[in-house]
DNA sequence: TATATTATTTGCAAAATGCAAGTATTACTT
DNA sequence: AAGTAATACTTGCATTTTGCAAATAATATA
């Protein structure tokens, strides 16, 4: 019976390090920590509204729309009213916002692939399997990881 | 040839949402979460400074110095001057700071256990070994992963 | 003894946060 | 169809958090 919890605060610590002076290498400040990620969800779903954005970061809403706000304005995010219902607007990356994406993605990933290299490919190939059955169960549990509300 | 990052990011969200949540059920907005990161840390190191602590959270150490003011006008957390350098102060968990610890620890455990439960044994254990060895190679791994300075 | 180095704290100004209340738009209700 | 409710988002405001620069205090070095 594993303390479970110090794996993964050390994961996610170590992760959340790694993810921010990857951050500040590729795009200069440009971005904080959270705009990252923000950047990260926009490009991941599909045409996603604000509150759908929010909701799978878990971020207060209105907080949110402050930060939007602050990537619009630096040329990042573009805001688009939903075509049958102008309450919503539609999230997208603008192309400089998508290309300090994939610039974030590539550091990011370089450095995953060199700690990862360190092990034998069987390694690699269980760790990265666990990692997808992990975030599956997690996705799965109601219990947990929902944003409130 | 994954996109390793997508995985990481993803269980790095799902985690620190769990993580939060379940700071704010067992012990009542009493900690915020960069506090209960302190908590944890405090409670894992033997006898740390400052900036042992501080360090190993790559955090500000001036933002650090504030937010040990506020655990420790709380309560939670001790101060104690370094018997042989009085410019170094000594951090441990009042015993207050050491039950609240250990709710945070039970809760997100339980949480986790949760989540686990619904593999198989041997997934499981892939699992929890999977995250060990990650987490080892990421912590030999010098070029990133270490805080700032 | 004077100077440098280390550990931690404060001044300050900027950024981030979240509740309450606001605006605008769409959905119900009768 | 008019009025009410609900939804999506924004803004006011007060608090908290953050990090650089500079200050303080204690130890180490020259």
């Amino acid at each position: 019976m594993d303390n479970v919890r110090n794996l993964f605060q050390l994961l996610s610590r170590n992760f959340g390090l790694l993810n921010e002076q990857c951050c500040e290498n590729c795009c200069g400040q440009e971005v904080s920590n959270v705009q990252s990620h923000i950047l990260y969800e926009i490009n991941r779903q599909h045409h996603p509204s604000m509150q759908e954005v929010a909701g799978a970061l878990g971020m207060d809403i209105t907080t949110f729309s402050r930060q939007v706000k602050t990537l619009v304005d630096k040329g990042f995010v573009k805001k688009t009213p939903h075509p049958s219902d102008n309450r919503m607007n539609i999230l997208s990356l603008t192309s400089e916002g998508l290309s300090i994406e994939n610039n974030i993605n590539l550091t990011v990933n370089a450095q995953l692939q060199h700690v990862l290299s360190t092990m034998s490919e069987f390694e690699r190939d269980t760790v990265i399997r666990s990692i997808k059955l992990f975030n599956d169960a997690m996705q799965k549990s109601v219990s947990c990881c929902t944003p409130p509300q």
